[in-house]
RNA sequence: GCGAAAGUAGCUCAGCUGGUAGAGCAUAACCUUGCCAAGGUUAGGGUCGCGAGUUCGAAUCUCGUCUUUCGCUCCA
């Protein structure tokens, strides 16, 4: 079954690049790791998701606006979030070997194998005993065992303590009262522990020194907060309210795979939701629905997606889930929803010394706004809506077909322009329905090979109407128009084409 | 980052133990057919991921490197 799903998402992968929808960047020169390029469908697609997404959140929503916000920012920003001091991982490289590894996972690799101790003594335990073998009483009772378990807990009661406070130094004094050395060189002849920011960073300026660097943005949302009052000001906003964002971000991912779900530069559709504090549960419920809905929306079945409630929170967080899609390798994070709190804002209040606060006329009081967030992965929606809809048909007549069945408000080409044949004058007469149709719509034309053979070609890139011009449309000025998902055809006035077209496209 | 596997034409792959690259599909032109892909003729396209080494000679053997996939890991 593993085998299977690893087969599909190479499918995927292969049939991305083979239509056009996602390239390896920088290909001819073996690639860049973890960055992918979007060809010429896939800007297709990836452009009508924005706008699907766009849409549902800003004009369908009257208390919802939009910004752009700017990929660079003070460096203050990155400071005041957290994300200097702790969008990082602590590091530690042996001097001998020259690895580099997570220096907790160092630690908890040292407690995997005092566990595998443990089960090891199960096991002969196990033996010895037979049938009358109990494990719960075991594991309470042998001296071995609870010595062991007893390292773990001093262990862990060191170790998470110094991750949650930063503290490098009392990390790498676990590691070297533990004894752990390289799986490498075998020596513990380690370097102090440092963090490795995940943040990119450049310089802004003339001059390359550390007081002008600047930061790629690791998430748009900081772009909302610090731009909180102007649009809470200009835009008459009252809470609650939400200001949405697309736009990349990048992070310098110590390990980035599977396509385009992790990459170091990707794309975030955000929107922060303004409320009052006391009432940011009510509006996490309603956004957790609200997204879920629209997801629903695309006619994607429901058991592709699930919720999943986080029970360790970050720092900023009350409440936080996210929205899994069944990928074909297996469900993953899609999209999170998360009541941030006052977090944010409170902190850009201190660290810029702005005041950063609403009245309420309703409760005559000033307070700083709680946040609901919904953040959803551009890319990954685009995986999703992909691996959905890819589908290898068997036909009645024992042919096969590959079919995208994407949802056709989001299909890169809406229609495509066929005459049966390239003469009788059918060319001239689908030429004039394609100058028409592509004011509104995005449409092919194509003339080449057999009719079949083209429409095999639509489904392939997921176009869900073809369009025909034969020898009849000629005499009464009418086509056929062929369903993508039911292969089915119907005699339409030429005339009636646009109306068809925009109803079905809007589902 | 560790471990495993892979990298030959746009795609899928063949090329056995070293003798200077092939197929099918795809692409382009022309002919033929005309409603659910794969008729005919012709053409273009590859320094076999990259770099060293061994060898008279490397797609093939060795080492390094890059990239991808999987497991671990990570995921504000």
């Amino acid at each position: 079954m593993a085998n299977n799903n690893e087969d599909i998402l190479k499918k995927i992968i292969a049939h991305a690049k083979e239509y056009g929808f996602v390239f390896q960047s920088s290909e001819i020169y073996d690639g860049l790791s973890a960055v992918y390029d979007y060809g010429q469908n896939g800007v297709l697609l990836k452009n009508n998701i924005k706008e699907y997404w766009w849409k549902s959140m800003v004009q369908f929503h009257e208390n919802i606006v939009g910004i752009d916000a700017a990929i660079f920012m003070h460096p203050k920003v990155w400071k005041a979030s957290g994300h200097v001091d702790a969008f990082s991982d602590p590091m530690i490289d042996n001097k001998d070997s020259k690895k580099r590894y997570r220096a907790d996972v160092l630690v908890e690799d040292f407690i995997a194998k005092i566990e595998t101790k443990i089960e090891k003594e199960v096991k002969k335990a196990e033996k010895r005993f037979g049938e009358d073998f109990n494990k719960e009483e075991f594991l309470a009772t042998n001296k071995r065992v609870l010595d062991n378990q007893k390292k773990i807990d001093d262990i862990k009661n060191r170790l998470y303590p110094a991750m949650d406070n930063q503290d490098f130094a009392g990390i790498k004094t676990l590691i070297e009262d533990l004894g752990i050395s390289c799986p490498v060189s075998g020596s513990k002849n380690w370097t102090d522990v440092r963090q490795f920011n995940l943040m990119f960073a450049t310089q802004m300026g003339s001059l390359a020194d550390d007081t002008n660097q600047v930061y790629l943005r690791p998430e748009t949302a900081q772009g909302i907060f610090v731009n909180y009052l102007n649009v809470q000001k200009t835009g008459r906003m009252k809470i609650p309210f939400g200001i949405a964002q697309m736009g990349k971000a990048f992070r310098n991912e110590i390990v980035a795979r599977q396509f385009i779900f992790r990459m170091r530069e990707f794309e975030q559709m955000e929107m922060q939701f303004f409320v009052r504090p006391g009432t940011e549960m009510e509006f996490y419920n309603f956004w957790k629905q609200e997204r879920m809905k629209w997801h629903l929306s695309l006619g994607i079945p429901q058991d592709s997606y699930r919720f999943h409630d986080h029970d360790k929170l970050a720092h900023y967080a009350n409440a936080a889930a996210d929205i899994e899609f069944k990928f074909p390798m297996g469900f993953k994070e899609l999209e999170g929803i998360h009541s941030r709190t006052d977090f944010d804002l409170k902190a850009h209040q201190e660290h810029s010394g702005r005041k950063i606060q609403y009245f309420d006329p309703e409760i005559n009081e000033s307070y700083v706004p709680y946040v609901v967030e919904t953040s959803i992965g551009l890319d990954r929606m685009f995986l999703a809506i992909l691996s959905n809809a890819y589908k290898e048909e068997k036909l009645e007549d024992g042919s096969e077909r590959t079919v995208l069945r994407i949802p056709p408000v989001l299909s890169p080409i809406k229609a495509a322009i066929l005459p049966l044949t390239k003469k009788d004058g059918l060319p001239e007469k689908a030429r004039e329905i394609m100058d028409a149709l592509k004011q509104d719509f995005q449409c092919v034309y194509e003339e080449k090979d057999a009719i079949g053979k083209r429409y095999r070609r639509m489904d392939a890139i997921g176009t869900p109407y073809c369009i025909t011009v034969d020898h009849q449309s000629l005499e009464d000025q009418t086509v056929t128009i062929r369903d993508r998902d039911s292969m089915k055809q119907e005699r339409v006035a030429i005339n009636d084409l646009f109306t068809i077209i925009s109803k079905k496209i809007r589902g």
